[in-house]
DNA sequence: TCGGCTAGCACGTTTGAAAGGG
DNA sequence: ACCCTTTCAAACGTGCTAGCCG
């Protein structure tokens, strides 16, 4: 097996000439997403953020801001979201750590999130932050309303997804550009357990302020349970210690290696690297292995993953090429960034030649010219990739979520098997004949082979 | 017994309609 | 009649809490 080390100096290479020439490449690989308000984040991740999930539904504090660049003005573009688990297992809080409790529950129905602003042009995207304001987290694996499911007590990231297409059923012709932020990690939880968190959440979200320390809350603090004080006291760090211990609980340190390797890389990383973009293609029949540019002369570039999922072509299909030069496993908790507020990810990979040309007889200008932008309502919910086929594995219904619309199907989407985490390290068995059956040919793979948003089998 | 989950609560922000003034 | 600003209430988001449940 390779290492990492030999995997990532393969990369560093120049790239092949199919990658680099052709004249759908155009842009390609220099879409660029910053994350806003990295330094919130940051605070967040240092101590371990945590995000609540409701049956309702929760939105997420911070919320994901984006900022995009490099981006064709006059192209359309979808933006999603869905939450990827970090691991496979299940954590609980003792001590003031996180600790693992046991392997990961089946996987709910994966969920993505559709950007209600999608499509737009990709001018639309850039002249302002792109907010996924409105992203709501639930428990209820029964939910109707379209939100992600997560479960709690498990450890998930935000993955980005650009996506060049005019509407949402031609996605499955275009490319992928997949962005995670190290930073955006988080455990799911029905309360909060770490109160330094809490602390955070109350001083950071304007929907908290009746909760802080200074505001009109005094009068119910005071009114506090004294049971419930005591119990609270039981744990170490409780409310307004955080002055007193400021240096992160972190996760156990002797729970969980994989995990806690990643924490330890956390320092290590810092000022390294923070975006992780994903470009991959399931539908290749087999993933060749991408050589990425030299690094944009940016201190604040990190490593990432970059890959590009594509789905084929209706005509001309030009074979994927993938750049991943960060093949550290599946955590991405371990990084962090410097940065001024911001942590971004330009590409270093070659423009490649991987979006057909848009079908001409298409009605509707997808390109410059005057095109007003569908209502939300058009497109706005959540893309449902629920398990669909028992009995074949890895095969899962697409559906269309809308608060305007009925469930629509999409049609079938290959995707992982329920339970099918990705193992802390990741390049075990089970892992790489994921791998395999995805057609990936190298072993440099992360848990975004594990989680396809879509599958080249389902086109 | 304990940890996780949930409903109800109080408090604050956001939002949009209505009212008023220029 | 139109536009802008202000006001206000409903809707919504938030963490806290007690109690339920497996």
């Amino acid at each position: 097996m390779q290492s990492i080390r030999e995997l990532k100096s393969n990369f560093s290479g120049p790239p092949p000439a199919s990658m680099a020439a052709g004249p759908d490449a155009y842009l390609q690989g220099s879409i660029r997403m910053t994350l806003e308000d990295l330094e919130l984040w940051k605070t967040f991740h240092e101590i371990g953020t945590e995000m609540i999930i409701t049956k309702p539904g929760r939105r997420m504090f911070p919320h994901c801001k984006l900022s995009l660049s490099g981006l064709i003005p006059c192209a359309k573009y979808i933006l999603l979201v869905d939450m990827v688990p970090e691991d496979g297992f299940r954590y609980k809080w003792n001590k003031e750590k996180w600790e693992v409790a046991g392997k990961a529950e089946p996987q709910p129905p994966c969920r993505t999130y559709l950007h209600p602003d999608s499509p737009a042009l990709g001018s639309h995207w850039m002249k302002q932050s792109v907010s996924f304001l409105k992203l709501k987290l639930t428990n209820n694996t029964l939910d109707q309303h379209g939100h992600i499911i997560l479960h709690s007590m498990h450890r998930y990231h935000p993955r980005f997804h650009v996506v060049q297409a005019d509407d949402l059923f031609s996605v499955r012709w275009s490319v992928f550009q997949t962005f995670t932020f190290p930073e955006t990690s988080f455990t799911a939880v029905t309360a909060y357990q770490n109160t330094k968190i809490t602390k955070l959440k109350i001083n950071h979200n304007p929907f908290a302020k009746g909760f802080r320390d200074e505001g009109t809350n005094k009068k119910r603090r005071a009114n506090k349970n004294p049971a419930c004080v005591e119990k609270r006291a039981k744990i170490p760090g409780v409310l307004n210690e955080d002055s007193k211990d400021s240096s992160s609980p972190g996760f156990c340190q002797s729970s969980y290696d994989g995990y806690n390797g990643e924490e330890g890389r956390l320092v290590k990383r810092k000022d390294e690297d923070a975006v992780k973009e994903e470009r991959y293609s399931p539908w290749s029949a087999e993933r060749q292995q991408g050589v990425r540019t030299d690094s944009p002369a940016r201190t604040d570039t990190r490593d990432i993953y970059n890959t590009e999922q594509l789905v084929p072509a209706p005509a001309s299909y030009q074979p994927a090429h993938e750049y991943r030069k960060s093949p550290s496993p599946s955590s991405s908790v371990g990084s962090s960034i410097t940065g001024s507020g911001r942590s971004s990810f330009e590409p270093r990979v070659p423009d490649i030649a991987t979006v057909p040309d848009h079908d001409s007889s298409k009605p509707g200008p997808s390109h410059c010219g005057p095109q007003p932008l569908p209502g939300p309502q058009d497109y706005s919910g959540v893309l449902n990739m629920t398990m669909a086929q028992a009995g074949k594995p890895g095969v899962i219904g697409h559906h269309i979520y809308s608060p305007y619309s009925t469930e629509q199907p999409l049609g079938q989407w290959s995707g992982p098997g329920p339970a099918q985490y990705p193992p802390p390290h990741p390049l075990t068995a089970d892992y790489t004949s994921q791998a395999v059956h995805h057609g990936y040919h190298h072993g440099n793979v992360g848990e975004w082979s594990q989680y396809p948003l879509f599958s080249y089998s389902c086109w």
